[in-house]
DNA sequence: TTCCATCTACTGGTTTTCATGGATTTTTCT
DNA sequence: AGAAAAATCCATGAAAACCAGTAGATGGAA
């Protein structure tokens, strides 16, 4: 059932998160790793060239957003399995991970162990998630605070330069459009985050890493 | 010079760093970790039995903010010492930690060699900084004016109100003072801060983990 | 005790946001 | 090709934020 090793390639701007995992698997003799990277870039490039079964994937990249990046991969390398590595906890972007293609959901306090028996459940092509991600998603999403909507790609440019200071005139100005259209996706972000103003708004998308 | 081993204890929550950390000091002869903690006050506790000699320390912490814990470390065992192993690379927040009495600053994508060479240059009493660290450092505030203002025990209240959703009106009344006098605190806020408006201002604060 | 920082409060005016409620055109996916 | 999602644009009025300046009260530090 497993003629060969396991290819695993790394991506995560930790240099000792990747060390420490390179580590851990060492001494795992089914599994191989053939790469690391600090860039989604940089494993994109990586991936034209070599057929890798797994990816471990950071959610935050200096480059990319990691969910984007899991999309990208899939589409172009659909034989990939990508497991997410994230401090996120939140139901809504596990949701997301999984909606982008992922075959797996690792917090990063989950234990080598789990790590491990992550990567044995996905590459016989089964969801893999750790413990406290089960736990998660099996809590009914009747309630879900905080909840982390998905954003259009005009929404992303948006937010982060609201958070910067400038006015709704300054972003039409700069992007070229309409301060009025400024303000229907101003008004849509508050809506999906569910914040009452900006002040809310901007707080919730810095905590999700969106600024 | 070097009589002993050093005796290391690591705080963070995440167990594949904490797992990593170990593998990658497992083979330094005069490194002996003699302890690891997933929440600060676990580690508080150890520390009142066992002399350590350096402390790895995350900031974000599942029970405490980790430059508070710094600060009682320090208080409680001077002669241990504290590097800070964090995501922030705001030159503010670095700034804090060393006030609040931290031997070194770290940032996560630093490299195991730079690692090393801190845990060194730490036990020698000195000041130990990643190599981006010090480039944050190196960099005159003039770019970044103030980084990180002082606030007053008012204005560190209003502050998370403001974050919170609530208006100008809603915090005086909460409060129990005049909405004007709100508005003079929300003014000095972004002052210092300078911020342009609430957004930027709530930015800031979230990003200083003021919120 | 004097001085300073802070908290408090106000006037009066301008700018921006927020809530409604549409509408049209592109893009994207099926 | 057709449906759905996203992006664009618009108007109006109320609410809130923002700006600039002033100033009394208080409590702690020099």
């Amino acid at each position: 059932m497993l003629p060969e090793k396991i290819t695993l390639a790394i991506v995560d701007d930790h240099p000792i998160v990747v060390e420490g995992l390179k580590l851990l698997l060492l001494d795992k003799p089914h599994i191989d790793i053939v790469g690391s990277f600090q860039t989604g870039e940089s494993c994109l490039k990586f991936l034209n060239g070599v057929s890798v079964d797994i990816v471990l994937l950071d959610i935050t990249l200096p480059d990319k957003n990691g969910l984007d990046l899991c999309k990208e991969i899939k589409q172009k390398h659909p034989e990939t399995n990508v497991i997410i590595l994230s401090n996120h906890s939140e139901r809504s972007i596990i949701m997301q991970a999984l909606q982008h293609g992922a075959s797996g959901y690792l917090l990063k306090n989950a234990s080598a162990n789990e790590l491990m028996d992550c990567l044995n459940t996905a590459i016989r092509g089964q969801v893999a998630l750790s413990e406290e991600v089960k736990g998660i998603m099996a809590r009914p999403s009747t309630i879900m605070p905080q909840g982390f909507p998905t954003l259009t790609a005009r929404e992303k440019e948006i937010l982060p330069l609201i958070a910067e200071g400038l006015t709704t005139a300054d972003i039409g100005h700069k992007l070229f459009i309409s301060p009025l259209t400024i303000e229907t996706h101003r008004r849509n972000l508050m809506q999906k985050f569910g914040a009452k103003n900006v002040a809310e708004l901007i707080k919730l998308a810095t905590l999700h890493g969106l600024t």
